[in-house]
DNA sequence: CGGACCAATGTTATCATTGGTCCGGTGCGATAAT
């Protein structure tokens, strides 16, 4: 019998703080590699399936790490489960910073943040664009920073939530201390993205397999619209339940709420136009099993966790795979069979090309340009003198330090050496580059849905995993037209064009290859977007050339 | 961005064409009205 060893590792009192603070019977290899990363003062990715214990990645070594931790969450919901959750704890407070509570709340967290009583601190990406905040979280000594739902990073910093970009920022002002970014789905380009806005360093990335066996593929291809409704609504009146029905619109929402409910279906509509009450009604209601269907937007999702969906029925085609993905792993989380279908219509494309990605208004970047030829602002004063809303002010920030125009620094923004048709000509073309990125996303759903080839199989090609052969059970295998695609034998012409390949396209210059089938090729070009290349003309024709990495 | 709808016009008159208007998703935070 020895006497206890001197030295305690990581691993051991990551270990312990989990089981004596958290009730965490056991940790999982990735949680624990995540856990271990962050005390070693690294920053993480960590894109794991939801139910695989993410957020025991920071919340552990949150407690083991001197000073508070911030939390950013695109949901005030989400903030208020998250704190919630901790409550039940045996671990130091967690607050939060958000508009929807009351100002003593937000008093009381700032106060116990400073006196080192607060361990957590949750508050969405808008809050960091307020300079006495993020000064506030210097004064406090974060030691730890967490980028939770992290692929909203890269999903809305380009427009809708343009803060989401400046949490680099604010990750240098406070230090950079230890940053985990944690997300369910994110695809490689996703990845690099995030890694990229967030400023992660060497980053240990840590990802699961996306595969999900127990969803079964389906997709339905119409010519009009009409007999879609038709068909869906008998079709969801067939399916087990309860299950999800997204639609692209709310007024579609709502039109195929009332079809199901004529059908004696519990149904609920969802949408941002709800008022809170009624969505929280709608939310709790299908938790509760009040409800079998919920026919909802794309509003209708993140928290969401229901083990027992039995179904996800697509009635119009989303903007991209990775919000497909998204919404379709609300099934089977349970682990049992779920039925995944894809009602799509061509025109679906249609309007999504007109939701992505809208052109950034030109007289913005001038107005900004303007204003900050006075001399350099902070972001509120910048707003003030611009008259800008904060979502135009910050998309306009962006993009115009993407280009070099401006530079921040300790929160300031100030103009940089560059004429403003220069500055405004290059900031217009960066988000043109991004607008054709979103695009050629679009074009990939329709891919999807009129491939002849494995659907599993596709979808994991999208998110740069690889599956030998068809799956055998989506509906393409079942037709047996998957078998008619299946993966060529990757010859010796082929070597080298793997994916994440970096290559060269005479044309469309440099990208990287992302998946890889019988007949074709995706690539990801750098000023093009994702682009399907056929295998035979790209060897024909020596099309593709591999770059170094 | 482009389809649906409507009113006005003309190539017409139990109708065809053209032009204008409208509409479509995700949330934060701040603000105004009660």
């Amino acid at each position: 019998m020895g006497s206890p060893r001197p030295v305690t590792t990581a691993r051991e009192r990551l270990q312990r703080a989990a089981a004596d603070r958290f009730d965490f019977a056991e940790l999982h290899p990735d949680q624990l590699d995540g856990m271990e990363h962050l005390l070693e003062g690294r920053d993480v990715l960590a894109v794991l399936p939801t139910g695989a214990g993410k957020s025991a990645i920071y919340q552990v070594p949150a407690v083991l790490l001197e000073g508070p931790t911030v939390v950013v969450s695109p949901l005030i919901a989400l903030q208020h489960d998250q704190q919630q959750g901790l409550a039940e704890r045996d671990v130091p407070e967690a607050v939060t910073v958000n508009s929807a509570q009351p100002a003593a709340r937000t008093t009381h967290a700032w106060e116990a943040l400073a006196a080192g009583e607060a361990e957590y601190l949750f508050l969405a990406p808008e809050q960091l664009d307020k300079d006495e905040v993020v000064e506030r979280l210097v004064e406090a000594g974060v030691s730890l920073f967490v980028v939770d739902e992290a692929h909203c990073v890269s999903e809305w910093g380009h427009d809708f939530r343009p803060d989401y970009l400046r949490v680099g920022a604010a990750i240098e002002r406070l230090g950079h201390p230890p940053v985990v970014a944690l997300t369910a789905t994110a695809a490689p380009p996703v990845r690099a993205d995030i890694v990229e806005r967030l400023g992660l360093r060497e980053p240990r990335e840590i990802v699961a397999s996306f595969d999900r066996p127990e969803l079964h593929l389906t997709v339905q291809v119409y010519a009009d619209d009409d007999l879609r409704h038709r068909e869906i609504a008998e079709r969801v009146r067939e399916l087990p339940k309860p299950g999800l029905v997204y639609v692209a619109t709310r007024k579609e929402a709502e039109r195929y709420a009332e079809a199901l409910s004529g059908l004696d279906i519990r149904t609920g509509h969802y949408h941002a136009g709800l008022n809170r009450k009624r969505r929280e009604e709608v939310h709790d209601g299908f938790l509760a099993g009040d409800l079998d269907v919920v026919v909802a937007t794309s509003a209708f999702g993140m928290g969401i966790d229901k083990p027992d969906v039995r179904f996800v029925l697509h009635a119009a085609s989303p903007g991209s795979l990775d919000a497909y993905y998204q919404q379709i792993g609300r099934a089977g989380r349970d682990g049992g069979d779920a039925t995944v279908e894809l009602h799509h219509h061509h025109e679906d494309l249609r309007l999504q090309r007109f939701l992505v990605a809208r052109r950034p208004k030109p007289e913005a970047l001038h107005a900004v340009l303007e204003a900050l030829a006075e001399g350099p602002a902070t972001g509120k004063e910048l707003g003030e003198r611009s008259g800008l809303s904060a979502q135009r002010r910050t998309n306009a920030v962006n993009l115009l330090e993407q280009v070099g125009a401006v530079r921040v620094e300790e929160g300031r923004i100030s103009r940089a050496d560059l004429s403003v048709p220069e500055a405004v000509d290059a900031a217009v073309e960066a988000a043109e580059r991004h607008r054709r990125l979103v695009r050629s996303r679009i074009d990939l759903v329709r891919e999807y849905a009129e491939t002849g080839g494995c659907r599993r199989r596709y979808l994991l090609g999208y998110f740069g995993e690889e599956l030998g052969g068809p799956c055998g059970h989506c509906d393409t295998c079942e037709s047996g037209s998957a078998a008619e695609h299946v993966p060529a034998d990757v010859g010796d012409e082929d070597a080298g064009l793997t994916p994440s390949t970096p290559v060269r396209h005479p044309e469309w210059g440099d990208g990287v290859v992302l998946a890889t089938e019988a007949d074709r090729l995706t690539v990801l070009f750098d000023e093009r977007g994702y682009t399907t290349l056929s295998r035979a003309a790209v060897e024909e024709k020596d099309l593709l050339d591999v770059r170094e990495a």
